[in-house]
RNA sequence: GGCCCGUUGGUCAAGCGGCUAAGACACCGCCCUUUCACGGCGGUAACGGGAGUUCGAUUCUCCCACGGGUCACCA
């Protein structure tokens, strides 16, 4: 066969060398050691947990080493396209720290645009780049077109769409997979002429070189060595549209565009080979893969699968939603990245994640289980180091948006909330009770009256005669400007006068001593204010509340006995 | 089913031929404490199985089991 005629039947548009095109796309002139790495999403959904992953390690080893972080959009399966789909990602990236060099970015209006020397960025603009390089390929006898239709190839795969297949039925599938790719390449120039004469649309296969049973040394610089089979198989390399499959853009793109460091998911390791050979091929100097393990999570039968779109954590929206701040959930994929992260953390408790040697050895080669109670509490340690005022403006901004009630009484004013936030916080034993900015609710809501409700009624064995001395005297005691122990010491008395005592160590010794302790009192009288058995310090809490409201309440409570 | 990857406590994990097998989360107990939270102390809990190499295997090799991934004109 004439390669060098049917490279011209086929593309006969395409007038550039690929030596033309490398001149476009000069290296990138970087200081030693600086990498060069990429987020290459397809716009189809939105950001995936598991795609923040490799993602935050692109941005990582590229920022860390000086070199470039750039965006590239994937979009060559124009049937799975989901308009406005890449902004919706690159701004949630965005939220999660990772923001991008060159490449596909957002401009002011709001709109995609490129920015950089080796665009366009994006894939279904770069038709006649990936053709001049499948051109040549068809030259050398490296490719070559076929013109099975796609209903004929339904059917040969049609055993394929069965979940439960036979054994033999995968060994017959290959079989006549087999047969029929020599079929294809069988192909003479006069029935492509004859094709091409009748209009017939074709994509372009590789003419593959490998044996299944010989394998290529190779190492991921995750998984370490590993050895996989050759490719056989005469992969598509351009569809009917002339728009490249992922596996001849990735080679294409990332040679030119100089990526460094290729950083994606384990699942791509099945086709490696096709890579790996596309690269021989292309005569390009292949880049270092590191494939990154899956996010887990259990499913029905506690097993672990891959964390799907459908599972909540999956959503980076759902994070948002649930209150979870973005700091948090960067540190907490820092801890799943990076096995010494935490001690260094530890070490290092103000410094940005930004400041962290991320090391790639320090990854892990196996996939790991979503855990929100670890995230819960990564997220108390990066809450409990704000202060109130941040505090109180996100809960605020929160809560607009997912809970406008709460919201608006937090609104109604800054100081008051920021008063209620800065309860047991600063110091170097600050409270923890917040993991989310939806948690505020529950603890701190009975500030408010339109949130204060009375969740339990006094246990049966106090007697309630007592609890109503305790709030009566109290109330006539209590003074707003007393402090904190002036405060707590007419408590005590009070309680002793009935009976309870001030001296827990004692009370604790022999309890049937005592009517109760002074741990009874209070209780008494936290219930009254804030409705609830457990609450913040309740000196503040009636400090920042005031003394009408605080008198109000208890007066309530009172008759409410009655 | 073929191929590839993986397998240390419930979870995340250190370990890289010799250790009483770290640490964190969760859980439990104690202490601190007016509740809760925080903090402190302590505890329960692990090398999937079998061969081999070796004086010695969690660590190296092989086999098995299990788990995951993948087998498109999707990425």
């Amino acid at each position: 066969m004439d390669t060098q005629r049917l490279a011209e039947l086929l593309f006969p548009q395409i007038t550039k060398t690929p030596a033309d095109i490398e001149a476009e796309f000069p290296p990138r002139a970087l200081p030693e050691g600086a990498k060069v790495t990429r987020f290459a999403p397809s716009p189809t959904g939105f950001v995936h947990f598991g795609g923040l992953f490799p993602t935050t390690v692109a941005e990582r080893l590229a920022h860390q080493s000086g070199g470039v972080l750039y965006l590239r959009i994937e979009d060559t399966d124009a049937k799975r396209e989901v308009p406005g789909a890449a902004e919706a990602l690159i701004r949630t990236l965005s939220v999660y720290g990772v923001n991008f060099d060159e490449g596909a970015i957002l401009g002011e209006d709001g709109a995609i645009c490129d920015r950089g020397a080796y665009g366009p960025y994006k894939q279904s603009l770069r038709g006649p780049i990936y053709q001049t390089f499948a051109k040549q390929l068809v030259r050398e006898g490296k490719a070559y077109p076929c013109f099975t239709t796609e209903e004929e190839l339904e059917e040969l795969h049609q055993v394929n769409k069965k979940e439960e297949l036979k054994n033999t039925d995968w060994e017959a599938q290959a079989e006549a997979r087999r047969a029929e790719m020599l079929r294809r390449r069988a192909i003479t120039m006069e029935e492509v002429e004859a094709h091409l004469a009748a209009g017939d649309p074709f994509v372009l296969r590789i003419l593959a070189d490998g044996a299944p049973d010989k394998k290529i040394r190779f190492t991921d610089l995750v998984k370490g060595n590993m050895e996989i089979p050759e490719n056989d198989e005469d992969f598509v390399l351009l569809k009917s549209d002339g728009i490249p499959t992922y596996h001849f853009a990735h080679a294409v793109d990332d040679h030119l565009m100089g990526t460094t460091h290729v950083i994606r998911g384990e699942e791509w390791l099945p086709s490696l080979a096709k890579h790996l050979q596309l690269f021989r091929y292309l005569g390009f100097k292949t880049p270092k893969y590191m494939h990154i393990a899956q996010i887990m999570r259990l499913d029905e039968e506690g097993n672990k699968k891959k964390l799907s779109k459908r599972d909540m954590g999956a959503n980076m929206d759902d994070y948002t939603r649930l209150g979870y701040c973005p700091e948090a959930v960067c540190e907490y994929v820092m801890t799943l990245l990076n096995s010494n992260y935490e001690e260094w953390r530890m070490q290092n408790p103000d410094k940005s994640y930004r400041d962290f040697p991320f090391n790639i050895k320090k990854m892990s080669v196996s996939g790991c289980l979503f855990d929100f109670q670890k995230l819960n509490d990564v997220s108390k340690n990066v809450i409990s180091k704000m202060d109130a005022k941040t505090v109180a403006e996100r809960v605020t901004a929160w809560a607009l948006e997912f809970d406008p009630d709460f919201g608006k009484c937090l609104a109604k004013d800054a100081s008051f909330a920021e008063a209620i936030f800065a309860i047991g916080r600063g110091g170097k034993k600050p409270r923890k009770d917040l993991a989310t900015w939806a948690d505020a609710k529950p603890y701190m809501g009975f500030f408010y009256d339109e949130f204060f409700a009375p969740e339990c009624d006094y246990a049966e064995q106090y007697d309630r005669a007592d609890i109503h001395a305790i709030l009566t005297a109290f109330c006539e005691q209590y003074d707003e400007n007393d402090d904190m122990n002036a405060w707590f010491e007419k408590i005590k008395a009070i309680g002793q006068e009935l009976g309870y005592t001030p001296d827990m160590k004692a009370y604790k010794a022999d309890p049937a001593a005592f009517r109760g302790s002074v741990a009874d009192v209070s209780m008494f009288i936290r219930l009254a204010v804030t409705g609830k058995l457990n609450a913040p310090d309740l000196y503040s809490v009636m400090q920042i509340l005031g003394k009408q409201k605080v008198l109000d309440r208890i007066h309530a409570m009172l008759s409410a006995m009655n």
